[in-house]
DNA sequence: TCCGCAACTT
């Protein structure tokens, strides 16, 4: 039954039934030696030190000479199986137990449970959990903890529910399971009004002086996009800690709030002692610098990190990767990559979506292949990094290539992130057929983000009838997401369909979505600076409207040529140049040429794709007055030099 | 006696 090889096969059938007998007083010598004596009173203690060396395979057989195991044994042994991951010896372990009448002791029932929890058999742990019989509350959280952990969320809400019934009051780690349980689902289902129920039912039981609970609420609230409700939950916590404090960061900087993660941050710095940033904290102020592309700032926080001593924290480093090439210094990322002296595959990851944001596929695949040349194995994110880079660089065969070594040389399966960026590769590259065909040969379910990648490549490319296949599954899958009817209704205005145009702007009002607005920002002498089309309230307004005109005119002779069919509207031509000087790229384009010393590069972040007449004009620009322009749109970086930009117009 | 929170790379 043991799955090693034992030297004395005649042992045996007595081994799960052995003689029971209350446990011997411990001995208090250790100094016994196996070969020569292997059934004295001492025997539990031998076990417990070959558990504790990681000799398993030793214990093990030593336990099948040994009639009582204690509690101890028996738990380091369970221990010992998680720790060398096998499955095989672990269950045998579970069966030697049930043998010794031990498995109705919810100390060891839990240890069990954990262990197949490490092991990945959930119906194993299942299976123990149900023929338990005394459930303490140990127990029912080792099951929660299990089955959250594996994305079970909402089969640890209706086991919840019934351990409510049954009269077993949570504690503080059953909150925290449970909270975990609300964004930990495997099925799409929204289960925030749940975590709302638990919200209450921690109120109700006097838990909310508890910070691991509370850091546990905010943390949901953040995942679920609710930033009102985590910042409250934050704010009226009688007790925080650098994990609250980082929380609550982290959940501005990933809900597009990165002026709220920056300015808490301040605040921790300011008013706290006991919470003092760590890398964990910094980690998430470097994302919100690189959401901004605010160099300035985040080489502040940079020389902070330095300070601490925090410069060697591998995660933190691949952040900083992150940061610099984002805010448009791929040079610094890359310098910090070489230096450091130790690389994981996050490292690498970094590294390869850096030079994919900046339009060098090439390289980036010369760096996934240095990669796998030094022994790293790449994972399922480093082929969205390395596919990424492809589909910005219109490298279709080669993506094609990698998407195929992915699955059969690296033994990835494919995610619904994989598949959009074929989809997105491929349909770039105005192959839309064939992008429609992975998706049909999807084995998984392709999700919003597939479909929003093939939509996207429709709204390029004008394709009407696979942009409505595309939209109609994408407002069953996300009917609130307004730029999906946006494209939609650009594609039919492109065509000049204007009755459909009407008809999906209608669409968005019914739902009474709001268009995400065009915005640009610039940072300027460690300060930003936004603009939202026209009308946005900046003391240079005049001067960069009159700039703007006076560009406009004179690269016109020199042969710009206003890219009017971007305006998605009946208008006359002169008003659709007047609304096209208005964009928000171009506003910030002109306050970078009056507010930049010479030879200094205009830096400028957007958070939509960047539109063909920015495109053309920032080109003229670049050229006409000498300026090296570098702008990040939502997608990718457009260095623009000497009336060219670095996408190669492919974008 | 057993159990817990936050981070990176798309």
């Amino acid at each position: 039954m043991w799955a090693f090889h034992t030297p004395q096969p005649t042992q045996p059938p007595s081994l799960f039934n052995p003689p029971r007998s209350p446990p011997k007083p411990p001995s208090s010598s250790l100094t016994l030696n196996p070969s020569t004596d292997t059934s004295t009173p001492n025997n539990n203690q031998l076990i417990q030190s070959l558990c504790k060396k990681g000799n398993l395979k030793q214990a093990l057989k030593l336990l099948s000479h040994e009639p009582n195991p204690s509690q101890r044994t028996y738990e380091l042994l369970i221990l010992s199986c998680a720790h060398q991951n096998s499955l095989s010896l672990a269950q045998s372990l579970h069966s030697h137990i049930s043998e010794n009448g031990f498995d109705e002791d919810p100390f060891l029932v839990t240890k069990l449970i954990n262990m197949y929890a490490d092991l990945d058999s959930l119906d194993d742990a299942r299976k123990l959990f149900d023929k338990t019989r005394k459930r303490t509350i140990f127990v029912w959280n080792a099951l929660f903890r299990a089955l959250t952990l594996a994305g079970f969320g909402e089969e640890v809400l209706g086991l919840y529910r019934k351990m409510i019934k049954v009269g077993v009051p949570s504690d503080r780690f059953t909150y925290t399971y449970v909270l975990k349980a609300c964004v930990a689902s495997e099925c799409l289902v929204s289960l925030l009004k749940k975590g709302k129920e638990i919200h209450a039912h921690i109120l109700r039981h006097g838990f909310e002086t508890h910070v691991h609970v509370m850091t546990t609420l905010v943390d949901m609230y953040a995942r679920f996009g609710c930033v009102a409700q985590a910042s409250f939950v934050f704010k009226n916590m009688p007790v925080r800690n650098v994990v609250s404090w980082s929380a609550m960061i982290a959940c501005y900087a990933k809900n597009e709030k990165p002026f709220e993660a920056l300015e808490l941050f301040r605040e921790m710095i300011i008013e706290t002692r006991d919470s003092v940033p760590n890398s964990v904290t910094m980690v998430s102020v470097l994302q919100a610098c690189a959401a901004l592309s605010a160099l300035e700032q985040g080489k502040l926080i940079h020389a902070y990190v330095l300070r601490r001593g925090l410069d060697s924290v591998l995660p933190l480093i691949s952040a900083l990767i992150t940061m610099y090439a984002r805010c448009g210094e791929l040079e610094l990322g890359q310098r910090i990559f070489d230096r450091m002296k130790k690389r994981d595959v996050v490292s690498w990851n970094s590294l390869i979506s850096s030079y994919g944001i900046h339009g060098y596929g090439k390289k980036a695949m010369q760096i996934f292949q240095e990669m796998i040349r030094e022994g790293v194995s790449p994972s399922p994110i480093t082929f969205v990094s390395v596919l990424g880079a492809c589909s910005h660089a219109g490298l279709v065969e080669e993506g094609k290539g990698l998407f195929d070594a992915m699955r059969k040389v690296h033994g990835i399966i494919p995610s619904v992130e994989h598949y959009a960026c074929m989809v997105d590769l491929l349909g770039r590259a105005n192959r839309l057929e064939e992008a429609a065909r992975i998706i049909s040969e999807m084995r998984i379910e392709p999700g919003a983000k597939v479909w929003g990648s093939l939509l996207g490549s429709c709204r390029i490319h004008c394709n009407i009838e696979l942009a409505e296949r595309a939209s109609h599954r994408l407002f069953q899958l996300e009917p609130l997401n307004a730029g999906n009817y946006v494209l939609l209704a650009d594609i039919y205005a492109e065509a000049e369909k204007w009755d459909d145009v009407k008809r999906v702007r209608k669409l968005l009002e019914t739902r009474s979505l709001q268009k995400v607005a065009g915005r640009s920002w610039i940072e300027v002498k460690r300060k930003m600076y936004s603009f939202v089309s026209v009308d946005e309230f900046n003391p240079q307004i005049e001067k960069i409207q009159s700039l703007l005109i006076k560009l406009s005119a004179e690269m016109k002779e020199k042969g710009y040529k206003p890219q009017t069919k971007v305006v998605l509207y009946d208008l006359e031509e002169n008003e659709k140049e007047r609304i096209l000087l208005g964009h928000s790229e171009k506003l910030a384009v002109a306050f970078g040429l009056i507010n930049t010393n010479k030879g200094e590069t205009i830096r400028i972040t957007k958070n939509l794709r960047l539109c063909e007449d920015c495109h053309s004009f920032t080109k003229f620009i670049s050229k006409f007055t000498n300026k090296e322009i570098l702008v990040r749109d939502a997608n990718r970086f457009h260095h623009f030099q000497n009336g060219v930009c670095s996408c190669e117009d492919y974008w």
